[in-house]
DNA sequence: GCTTGACCCTGACGCGGCGTCAGGCTGTTG
DNA sequence: CAACAGCCTGACGCCGCGTCAGGGTCAAGC
């Protein structure tokens, strides 16, 4: 059995015109011409394209690709590890994004009872405890999210004003030591980082030295946490996530 | 607090030259320019950037990215619900590509004991029912495949050859009667199909008529499956499929 | 006050991965 | 043998940038 171009572009979801390109330059030819100088497809060819679209899928570039497929090293089986790898990558990116998303679209459901002028006039721009879950799902331990939940959903507008407040105290103060020298894994930095703690534990969940040593890492991992900090001053996320988990392990160890 | 190019570029990943071509087509203007020309980017453009990164990534051409962001009846939280449905299509799709991949890696280390020679002239290409475990995920009942797994392992090389004249004949007699214009829902297709789900019964795992009639819709939905039978005789996918499903239904009933 | 080096600017060209004609040959069906 | 679907080979275009080139800006250190 062998195919012409449209009928292996219909079977496989190409156009002829990508077959036509991938003859071109090499990635795939047709094993054989008809007289007339018709493509021939056959079987092995559709094999050799079923692992060209799996790598393009992943972002190869088609030349890479081509290297790959045309490694006389490379057997089948590796061909199928590598995917098989890229393409778990590709699902705990992919399922991060979903992760944040959500909990992007909770937070905003969290205050809907604010207006958008009072949520940016209490928040400057953006809070960053509202992602915690998002480590909390990293780390373990879901329930810290329906916890905040619930205590967030109780909490009236002075309230958030009070949070506001401790957080930019907090924030400040982090910022000075930054500014002071005060080394990141100092005793004070690492008393700011508790107080920084235990305030998320007041207001949104438990935060154990575990968790919130996740937290810390996120500060400069996140670009979001990390823009945070970057905004009251420049060093201060990679300093708050040095401190927090210096803090972390001065409380385990 | 505000970024020039260069450092938003740092802190989000991108290049320069990625926001002076977002700048240029007008996806993402700095909200300011200094007196020196400088671009100046601030938090809203930040978090402009986001969402437009989001959205390119799940794959939107840029100028669409525009027009639903700048589209004034969409407000944020119908971005985020857009992004979070997108999201998890696409973790499904690779979810489903992993599946397969693994599928076909034990499919290998099933025949490890013949050389790739032994095993072309074994089984012609592909052999479908090594795939069926991939059915079997998608209608429940895991355990098939393990049986699957334990019975092939202990099979010898004649036991193969069995296996393949087995399945030649079947499928062999499939096309005949399509070639014979024998309705694909007709009695005798029916009894090919019964023949053929109790050969995958005997030799590979139980195949409840249910499950069959899963493998049946793979037939035609899987390009793999499609290839095989196409490659017998063109058509031959999409009636064995019919009967294998009709047979289904009649065991059923 | 001047240099140095990192960073910014605006063109302009190029490239990968095709889409999309154009102009012409092939092959099956009635 | 006509018609129509499908094949062929150029050739041009588009998107989303990468990559120079040629030149201004700014903070630091001498």
């Amino acid at each position: 059995m062998s195919w012409t171009v449209g009928e292996l572009a219909r079977l496989t979801g190409v156009t002829v015109r990508t077959l036509h390109h991938y003859d071109r330059i090499g990635l795939l030819r047709p094993s054989e011409r008809t007289a007339a100088g018709y493509r021939s497809y056959d079987v092995r060819d559709l094999d050799r394209l079923h692992q060209v679209l799996v790598y393009r899928g992943l972002g190869f570039p088609l030349e890479e690709v081509a290297t790959l497929l045309d490694d006389p090293d490379a057997d089948p089986a590796e061909h199928l590890r590598r995917q098989h790898r890229l393409l778990r990558d590709r699902l705990e990116a992919t399922s991060a994004m979903v992760a944040a998303v959500e909990k992007e679209m909770e937070a905003r459901q969290m205050g809907i009872s604010l207006t958008p002028e009072e949520r940016f006039e209490v928040f400057g721009d953006w809070l960053p405890e509202e992602y915690a879950a998002e480590a909390e799902e990293r780390w373990g331990d879901t329930e810290a999210w329906a916890q905040s939940q619930r205590r967030t959903a109780a909490m009236s507008k002075e309230d958030w004003l009070r949070v506001k407040a401790e957080t930019d105290d907090v924030e400040g103060r982090f910022a000075a030591a930054l500014g002071a020298g005060v080394a990141a894994d100092s005793a004070a930095a690492m008393d700011l980082a508790e107080e920084h703690r235990q305030h998320i534990s007041r207001w949104f969940y438990d935060c154990s030295p575990e968790v919130h040593a996740g937290l810390g890492e996120m500060y400069v991992a996140d670009e979001r946490f990390a823009a945070h900090y970057e905004r009251i001053a420049p060093g201060l996320a990679q300093y708050v996530s040095t401190a927090v988990r210096a803090n972390a392990a001065r409380q385990r160890g």
